[in-house]
DNA sequence: GTTGGCACTCTACAGCCGAAAGTGCTAACG
DNA sequence: CGTTAGCACTTTCGGCTGTAGAGTGCCAAC
């Protein structure tokens, strides 16, 4: 009986046919009204809510072609309306205006990015958006896989090495081991040498492949110190390295009524503990230069199904990474976006 | 009615009267029964499970005196006995046995921990202490405030320098930075004796003091220069830095029958997602040499009070810190406290 | 100190009822 | 064709009741 009409959650600019007015305009108060309520909408609410001249009778009307379209549900017949994911989606895309952060806000938030700026401390941001928000918000920033420009070994007193990797864009890192054989200097400097001559054709992963290269063909009594050496250049460079995460406002979204049912705050917890899963699911994000939305079963992560993630990807300094606002499905996306995407913008911007 | 003894739940070692070995007995088979069932106990239950030869009414006898010593506890007329906080913390100090960990376990855990030792990546040990304890394990180290023994600066290609700091214990910290005006190799190595002149007396805070004399009394060419390194490397001793923190084993918990009702598990995301005031309740433990149990109340945290607490200090190369397990007050101490003193003596231990 | 017996208390669970909410449908209207 | 009014219908929710089960408290006796 219902025409469903194919849905494709996966593809957020799906070319739906558009709504006529009318439908928009009802969706849009359905969807604006259970975010701010969460309860389902009625349709005497919604004709009351937002002074509408029309009956009841045919805001049901027109809510039951929104069922068929598949954007609205009913939990059971004596109940109003819900927006579906799919509702969600076309609301995001299609329906809700762009909101403009107000000043004070604004405010605040320079100010804490100036701050994060300087000191190179961007995970300090996740608090300030969490509380912008009232959402959880996480940020993620690692090391950028850059090339390769440089790689020094230096001796310190007390028989410890420094390895210090420069990448392209000029951030540095440096680790710090003592050798078992510690090298004499002259030997140092042939290690760092043949490091070098090799180094032009490296990309960030080559040093995988010169760890290698290194065991076969370095001169013997240098050979395990450079081994050592690039391993751990590689491991200063690589992805694995495990990124600076900044999480806030659990109480936020742990308090709303969507988390009070008995067992629904596991997945959460799950998710807060195991904060690489996390990381994992917010660098899907990273590519994105302007805020993108995943409702729902979008998300990868089968967890955490029952929320939605805004985020952007972010450069600060030397780092790169990821900004990301998670709350529940009905959450306030035109607030949220509109502040990630000043956030994200501020970061990546000059 | 009920006399009730003077209990002091903040000090762990309190000099109650001790119970008579008849009473004793009881004590420990609710205590043991309740941990393993996570339900109240009834008198027909204790004699099953541990084959007493007396009847039940002796049991409800020996139950009622406990519980008139505040040791156990009623939830209503026709529940069984649950231990008062009171009641555990009589069981930890006088009726618990140590126990051995299992030869299987000691094997997994040992090769974790030399693992930990050789790459200093100690919070890689909460996962392994979860999985043993099943509870949640918190594993939290920060640099060691220790005399500082020697000072290294490096320049870079790339006008990059590096101070690498060595503590008398042998770790060594590095940072790098990109100065505004790059010393030449003769004023670096200026820089550096300036430095080691009036290192010896310098403390681990005193290298704070040593900005202030570079300000004031250093040649003035290299004298910013100078701040500017003493500056970070006081800042990679301090304590004020950043512990590394890693949480891990949450779902065990959260999985626990008193984490069930909705709300309980409100507080405990909170913990999870602020780990600062995490690693603060933690830090309390990081000063004992040998586990240290905080039950209930005795927690000073507020928000996890339905919780217990082992903790101790450890040791890992140059970093200090604690590991700690928590779960709820219902807690398997025994094997808890094995673990929790097994692991820490070999991160203390030579 | 221990035991058996028995009345007592309290919880948990299932079933039932009425109120409230909001719809679906139908027939009528401009 | 979109809109409207009216009304029957469905379903949830809270409160109430009754019953089964668990485990105790107490008493008298050993």
């Amino acid at each position: 009986m219902k025409p469903n009409i194919p849905h494709s959650p996966h593809s957020p600019h799906s070319r739906d046919p558009r709504l006529d007015p009318r439908l928009s305009r009802i969706l849009t108060f359905v969807v604006e009204s259970h975010v701010s309520r969460a309860e389902p909408v009625g349709s005497q609410y919604v004709r009351a809510a937002y002074h509408l001249s029309i009956s009841p009778a045919t805001i049901r009307n027109a809510m039951r072609e929104l069922e068929d379209l598949g954007l609205l549900l009913h939990p059971h017949t004596s109940a109003g309306r819900v927006p579906t994911e799919a509702g969600y989606r076309y609301y995001v895309d299609h329906l809700m205006r762009p909101e403009t952060v107000p000043i004070g806000v604004r405010r605040i938030l320079d100010e804490a990015i100036g701050r994060a700026r300087t000191q190179s401390r961007a995970s300090d941001l996740a608090p300030i958006l969490a509380r912008a928000t009232r959402q959880l918000a996480v940020m993620a920033v690692r090391s950028r896989e850059e090339a390769v420009d440089q790689v020094n070994l230096v001796a310190l007193d007390g028989g410890h090495v420094v390895v210090a990797v420069g990448a392209r864009d000029g951030m540095v890192a440096t680790d710090t081991w003592r050798p078992e054989l510690f090298p004499c200097a002259a030997d140092l400097r042939r290690a760092e040498s043949w490091i070098r001559a090799r180094l032009p054709a490296a990309g960030p992963k080559a040093l995988d492949a010169l760890v290698l290269e290194a065991r076969a063909g370095a001169p013997l009594e240098i050979a395990s110190f450079i081994e050592e050496a690039l391993t751990r250049a590689s491991r200063l460079l690589s992805t694995r390295e495990e990124p600076a995460v900044r999480v806030d406002g659990a109480d936020n979204i742990a308090s709303q009524p969507e988390f009070q049912a008995p067992g629904t705050l596991r997945p959460l917890v799950s998710l807060l503990a195991n904060q690489e899963s996390l990381v994992r699911t917010l660098d899907a994000f990273s590519g994105e230069s302007v805020p993108r939305v995943a409702i729902g079963r979008e998300i990868e992560s089968p967890a955490i199904r029952a929320c939605s993630i805004v985020g952007m990807g972010v450069a600060v300094g030397g780092l790169r990474g990821a900004i990301g606002v998670m709350g529940p499905v009905r959450m306030p996306y035109r607030r949220v976006i509109s502040l990630v995407s000043y956030v994200g913008a501020r970061l990546a911007g000059a």
